[in-house]
DNA sequence: GAGGACACGTGATGC
DNA sequence: TGCATCACGTGTCCT
């Protein structure tokens, strides 16, 4: 403010000295790219007291300094960002195990009223934490009922088909073995699979592709019996 | 480089003019003042490039688009800590109630303390609904880390095996898979068996057959690499 | 007075 | 042609 009109006369008197020594002026111009540049300066001063703001209350006022804490505060968010992402998917892969009676119970109505042996249904999980990023999160319920075959070969032969799926890997999975009715059992497993993006996902494709490994195999345990 | 040397020889002239016009110039110290000023702009530069180094690609090299895009990518960061930090308490909260913790602490106490990569416990579970009845009931579990042993082979390999020993059948398991430290990852499994009585069962014996698969699998896959 | 930090006006350059 | 951005040298204030 005072520094302001301080400068200002000044620099008027350094106009006035220049006049008397150069004589020429076009001012016309030149004021306005005076001005315009005044305004620059101001704008990107502006800029730096609102990054200032936004740095640990402890930062310089110093220019220099705005911006290497800037820098340094900057990497260190990311470091808090990558570490928390991390732990994040670490606590959502040792999660799922208790997976949701709820969504268990809808899968259960969709693919339990139709009275087939074998039920697959692939769906997107809901990982509210990690939108959506190099990666996707599928979880893959498999139900296998009124044939005789062990839980340990529907489980392998599942594993088995995975292995071969280069871009999907498992983060978890569980599976149940219970009696239906009066002889007949169920088998269900439950995987968490996680999908590198980039690479081609065919959604439908891998889902019947698992339908066709599992009724194969339920195919095969009957004519053994 | 280039514009540098041109500046610098027009600065000279400059200065020349101004010799000849005020005639005085203590150029002692205003030298000084000059190269002074100019490292002083340089360093800024520098921070201003490390800085938009530090900025999502497309940001314009614009002085002012850096101060104000850092500003808003700094919010940004400040809001995914804020939202990561609050959805790991919840996880963090729902992951007790999973009431394996408890157990899996004691089991984690019993053979984590170990610090063996592959650990093998075998307890008795306290079956509430059937006492003893002609059957009894084991949970297995099987740690499997710091080995680069994707899950689908180990519980490939612990299922071939049970389906060897004949008086024992799987009802349910889990199994996971999680990054512990830097890079090693640990794998997790455990079932829940049903031993038909009346025939000959050696717990330890079942144990140790169990360990000696699971090391024999690790060593296996650390050939490999 | 030595040194650093700022703001200023100005010439140059790219759209 | 304007228009915006930059680098430069300089004056001034503050330790």
């Amino acid at each position: 403010m005072l520094k302001r009109s301080i400068s200002f006369l000044r620099s008027l008197n350094l106009m006035r000295l220049r006049e008397g020594i150069q004589a020429t002026r076009p001012t016309s111009s030149q004021l306005h790219h005076m001005i315009s540049e005044r305004k620059r300066r101001e704008k990107l001063n502006e800029s730096f007291h609102t990054l200032k703001s936004l740095l640990p209350s402890g930062t310089k006022k110093d220019k220099a300094s705005v911006l290497t804490t800037a820098r340094e505060y900057l990497t260190s968010l990311r470091a808090q960002v990558a570490e928390l992402s991390k732990r994040n998917q670490q606590l959502e892969a040792r999660l799922p195990p208790a997976a949701k009676e709820a969504y268990n119970e809808e899968a259960a109505a969709a693919a339990g009223s139709s009275n087939e042996r074998v039920s697959v249904t692939l769906t997107r999980a809901v990982s509210e934490s990690t939108p959506d990023q190099d990666q996707q999160i599928f979880d893959l319920q498999v139900v296998l009922r009124s044939v005789e075959c062990c839980t340990e070969d529907l489980v392998i032969r599942i594993l088995e088909f995975l292995k071969q799926v280069n871009n999907v890997s498992l983060m978890s999975m569980e599976a149940n073995t219970w009696m239906s009715g009066s002889d007949s059992n169920v088998n269900r497993v439950i995987l968490r699979l996680r999908v590198d993006q980039g690479t081609e996902w065919d959604e439908a494709a891998f889902q019947e592709a698992v339908r066709r490994v599992v009724a194969d195999l339920a195919l095969n345990n009957c004519r053994n019996q």
